[in-house]
DNA sequence: TAGAGGATTGAT
DNA sequence: TCAATCCTCTAC
């Protein structure tokens, strides 16, 4: 059952960060309907500085983050990757959920293919791999997660809180304080998650 | 309008 | 440890 717009539009990101855990992330790019469940998220809201939209900034870039809950927020990063949030709160509230890492359930060949290797461990362990196994690229940005080609479903998978690992989220040294919120959410003992270092620990 | 840097990744 | 790679933002 595809999530509804109230599930996006609530206020509490963090908590829309966590539960999006065990959700299952899917895209249909011309007729290729690819999907995994999402195992590690990270909140980012306007109200701290490692938000795009800190302090209610909008530029061209960041703007569907101001539009009402429920749309993509795809962007590239270091010229290279493409990343994908959900955006979530009500109108004028920039809060969004990046979806950082997936296990990968439905049309694993095509994610094979698109990401030219044979191991179905490495395709999606990562924001930048997920989006190039499903195919999402910045002209998903601003789409509606309701219908089309990109949405996100509910199969009814709901990890214990006591398995949701909660840590600092990556890359956003420049957030100061804000860089030590707990806001990075995995799934404990996932093997799919992404392996990113900090500092010289591998996580 | 130029210049710097980034919510990453994979190869060395 | 570092290059790839290009869009976005800021300052001038």
């Amino acid at each position: 059952m595809k999530l509804e717009e109230s599930f996006y539009q609530r206020k509490d990101v963090v908590k829309i960060a966590k539960e999006l855990l065990g959700k299952v992330l899917i895209t249909n790019i011309n007729q290729n309907i690819t999907g995994g469940i999402i195992v590690e998220t990270e909140a980012y809201s306007f109200k701290e500085k490692g938000c795009h939209a800190y302090n209610n900034r909008m530029t061209e870039r960041n703007k569907v983050m101001f539009e009402d809950g429920g749309r993509a927020y795809v962007y590239l990063c270091y010229g290279i990757h493409h990343l994908f949030n959900v955006v979530t709160n009500v109108e004028g509230k920039a809060d969004a959920v990046l979806i950082r890492a997936l296990e990968p359930i439905l049309g694993e060949t095509y994610m094979l293919k698109r990401m030219k290797t044979q191991s179905i461990k490495r395709v999606t362990s990562g924001p930048g791999k997920l989006t190039k196994a499903l195919g999402i690229d910045r002209r998903l940005n601003g789409h509606y997660l309701l219908h089309g080609r990109v949405w996100i479903e509910d199969y009814g998978i709901t990890f214990p809180k006591n398995s949701i690992r909660a840590s600092s989220r990556i890359g956003i040294a420049y957030a100061e304080e804000d860089a030590d919120l707990p806001w990075r959410f995995t799934v404990k003992g996932s093997e799919w998650i992404s392996k990113m270092v900090i500092g010289n620990r591998a996580i």
